[in-house]
DNA sequence: CTCATGTATTCGGATATGCGGATAGGTGGA
DNA sequence: TCCACCTATCCGCATATCCGAATACATGAG
């Protein structure tokens, strides 16, 4: 794997970092992970405004991270990819050892 | 791997996922893991002025992913952790089949 | 002590992002 | 066609983020 350019970078970022910059987009990512939902159910569970909950799925849906799929008057909301699961499972781990040094440091 | 908590996404949030959400940010990680250098240093090689580059080391720094140690005059800054670079490959892969279910949904 | 060099921070201003109530728009059943 | 339900968007506002020149601060050499 090569050094990524830096058009290569921005598109990195436009469509996954900044998908991923938010702590509600990483609680519903999970959340439709789980099991896919409607808009409506997928804000209940979570505990947030309908409107919230849309916003972040239409960015999420534009970035191409998640996928829609129409059932009835209602919109069935997905993961595209599991694989963004396991990047931020990844960070995760990278956390977890940041925060253990941290407390090291401490010493 | 369980369902991270609400303090856990926001934490992971905070830490890594505000770092990695800027292309210069990115940029600088991928330059660090390949040689640690001195600020002046890292500034030329990407060609931005030089209290940007600060800016983000600091920025880097307090979040634990980049290492720095003073070198006489200069202070050497490093990446903390390999397998931050990692975490950006994976989101490489993913981008590149977001990019290419993209132009099949062209047809 | 003074200078040269490298690093960190300040500053004003532009831009981006998130929020959630309110509202408009779409869909299917009766 | 009317209604109930679900979804998407609008709006005003608050906050966060980034930039880069200028400036302050730190370090080591002479």
């Amino acid at each position: 794997m090569t050094i990524p350019s830096m058009d290569e970078l921005n598109l990195m970022h436009d469509r996954i970092c900044r998908s991923v910059n938010d702590p509600k987009r990483l609680q519903i990512m999970y959340a439709l992970d789980e099991q896919p939902r409607n808009v409506t159910a997928l804000a209940q569970a979570l505990d947030m405004p309908q409107s919230t909950a849309s916003r972040h799925l239409t960015m999420l849906r534009q970035r191409g991270l998640v996928v829609a799929e129409r059932d009835g008057s209602s919109v069935i909301y997905g993961l595209a990819d599991h694989r963004i699961i396991e990047v931020m499972n990844m960070m995760r781990n990278v956390l977890r050892e940041l925060v253990e040094k941290q407390s090291n440091a401490m010493d």
